[in-house]
DNA sequence: CGTTAGCACTCGGAATAATTGAGTGCTAAC
DNA sequence: GTTAGCACTCAATTATTCCGAGTGCTAACG
């Protein structure tokens, strides 16, 4: 049997039940359960020449002679590609995501870590979120709040909405009055430009067209870059590490703690999560060994590049062994990037709607 | 022996050794290790007949006839009240600790979580960051950032050194000048003012000495108020999970598990945290069935309230196993507490020795 | 020629038994 | 009061047996 010959129809079955029971039991699969639990119709003598032909063909192994199969990488991969239909989609579940993200789609960041939690949380698996540091932020507006007379808060919106704020200590007293009007002056030089814009010679002429002194400039314009440099910072997100312990492959201390381990090391994230074997619906799968890295040889990650008005503001990615319930990992990002692509549109209309914040609102609060 | 008699030097001594040695080794505690090991100028057997006493006034107990013996609550509690010596500080770490958290001290929030990272860090255990949310937080600085035409970013600076920011959405379409310019009126209005004394009269007030219209207004004071209940809100943070796998007592996946799940319970973490024995110098240490929770027999507390400026900004509180390294996990919290503190001193003082922000800060910006 | 019943064989894992050794309590001598 | 000596205990380790799920192969069947 050649190894580059396609699979026959009912190979395919048959590999389908191997792999649908096997993430289902984590325990080898052996002849008589796929011909009695998946009824095909066919002997367990029948499906055991099957199965030695698939294993010869490479999509599964056996651990030893007398287990059953486990799908092998290649397994996997036909299953993913081939086999896997999409799941349908409920609309309580989506009314819930929505909810949770409600209030956070102002922030990227904090989208991008509010997915990556409900995206752990629906799969039960760990879920890395990625921002897309973008290097070239502008600043929407910025405010210098009064500490106290030697101090003050520089607070900077840029144009993702993210807000930082950085302490500034000075040489000198300043009146919080001075302090709101330098807010303005210097909010009118940056607002709407880009970060690198603002050089030397600007802060010069800020100056000297505001006479503000450079010594006491300084110290703010220092602040505010360090913020710019802050959001355009990409920031790793991992959730969900407690869920690692619910699954049977972590049964080892050890393997559990090297798995952590190895998901903590950002540079090794970076790794596994630029991955690019695209599916066509935006999602990417890297299943054992094709992730090119040794200590991650059984694990297996899906990952999700999340769009907002067309601009990609991170990635989310679900990290789980092979064994992975491929189906719901799936369609859980597949879901979520759907949904917030949506929203991002939805968005403009539901300005118009109306808002439903009425006069009892604040009735309340007295 | 009665059960209240004080030990004596002797006995004390072989408490102390034979808990040291079972936080180094987490293996029950033989007479001959005892003799050998803590060269006591005595045999095992008067060591034996010693730990006989011991095991009968309730400080130690034995796991089984053949083992060697174990420290009780009792004995965890004398160790830590009478016999543990204050660590000496290392100035190293301090000079490292301080850098980490230099530009955390204008947010309590991020202050707090900060510190439960390091406290995890060198204690090599679970660290709770809580804060304390008070509800009496006043407003320090708001402003309305444009987004787009019908919706703005409000972000509010409450007297904490807070920032909170919040998407508004908008019924009608809105300038971004006009924007900026209601900034100013409604921060005017809030500046200083404690959350709770801005009413539905001050809204009316506001519109009509403003003459910006109540429904027009209204969605930007909710959100101010939602910014403000946001702060107010106590934040629990959780930091070093992974921490737990590299102790012994964690060699089952289960009790793991048990206790992550415990520890993700935040009305249960509530209860763990504030408990109340003050050692007197700030912190709090709660050993075993001291807890009084089931689930927290094996497990103690260490938690310092931690102070700026005289007010308490929260807690931190250090979670593991009744073996845990009090010397160190004690000392360890009290010095960050005493840093913090003395920090908050000097910061005022730092500001008048001038600061290090030159022109070579802006130069590498271009 | 594909399918299936039957059977001998393999081998990991569970259950059981044997062995080891760290530690104890007690007694008697110093 | 301290200590050496000794019989005893019991968890943990190791060795041994036993079981059964699963396989591959062969021969018969439609």
């Amino acid at each position: 049997m050649a190894q580059n010959e396609e699979l026959d129809a009912r190979k395919l079955m048959i590999l389908k039940a191997i792999i649908d029971d096997y993430i289902e039991s984590s325990e080898p699969v052996g002849s008589r359960t796929v011909a009695k639990k998946y009824d095909m119709g066919l002997s367990s003598a029948t499906i055991r020449n099957e199965m030695a032909d698939l294993e010869e063909m490479g999509y599964i192994s056996s651990p030893h002679t007398s287990a059953g199969r486990v799908p092998s990488t290649k397994g996997y991969r036909t299953y993913v590609d081939k086999i896997l239909e999409p799941a349908s989609s409920d609309p309580a579940l989506a009314n819930e995501i929505l909810s949770k993200l409600e209030d956070k789609m102002s922030e990227y960041g904090k989208l991008i870590k509010a997915c990556a939690e409900i995206a752990s949380q629906l799969t039960n698996y760990i879920a890395i979120g990625v921002t897309h540091g973008s290097a070239k932020n502008s600043v929407k507006a910025l405010q210098l709040v009064p500490v106290d007379e030697q101090s003050a808060l520089v607070v900077v919106v840029t144009d993702d909405n993210s807000v930082k704020s950085k302490l500034v200590s000075l040489n000198e007293k300043i009146e919080p009055d001075r302090l709101i009007e330098m807010s303005g002056i210097i909010n009118r030089y940056f607002y709407g430009k880009p970060a690198n814009s603002v050089t030397l010679m600007t802060l010069n002429r800020i100056s000297e067209e505001s006479g503000i002194s450079r010594s006491l400039l300084l110290p703010f314009v220092d602040a505010i870059f360090d913020c710019i440099k802050e959001c355009g910072k990409g920031q790793i997100y991992t959730e969900g590490t407690a869920q690692l312990l619910r699954h049977p492959e972590f049964d080892s201390i050890d393997k559990a703690r090297d798995f952590i381990e190895m998901i903590q090391d950002e540079d090794m994230l970076e790794k596994i999560v630029n991955q690019s074997e695209d599916l066509g619906n935006g999602l990417t799968v890297s299943i054992g060994t094709e992730n090119g890295n040794d200590g991650m040889s059984d694990y297996s990650v899906v990952s999700a590049k999340f769009e907002v008005d067309g601009t990609c503001i991170g990635t989310v990615s679900v990290v789980g062994p092979t064994r992975m319930d491929y189906k719901n990992v799936i369609s859980s990002l597949e879901f979520m990037k759907k949904m917030l692509e949506k929203k991002s549109l939805e968005g403009k209309k539901l300005l118009t709607d109306g808002s439903d914040i009425g006069a009892e609102d604040i009735g309340d609060l007295n």
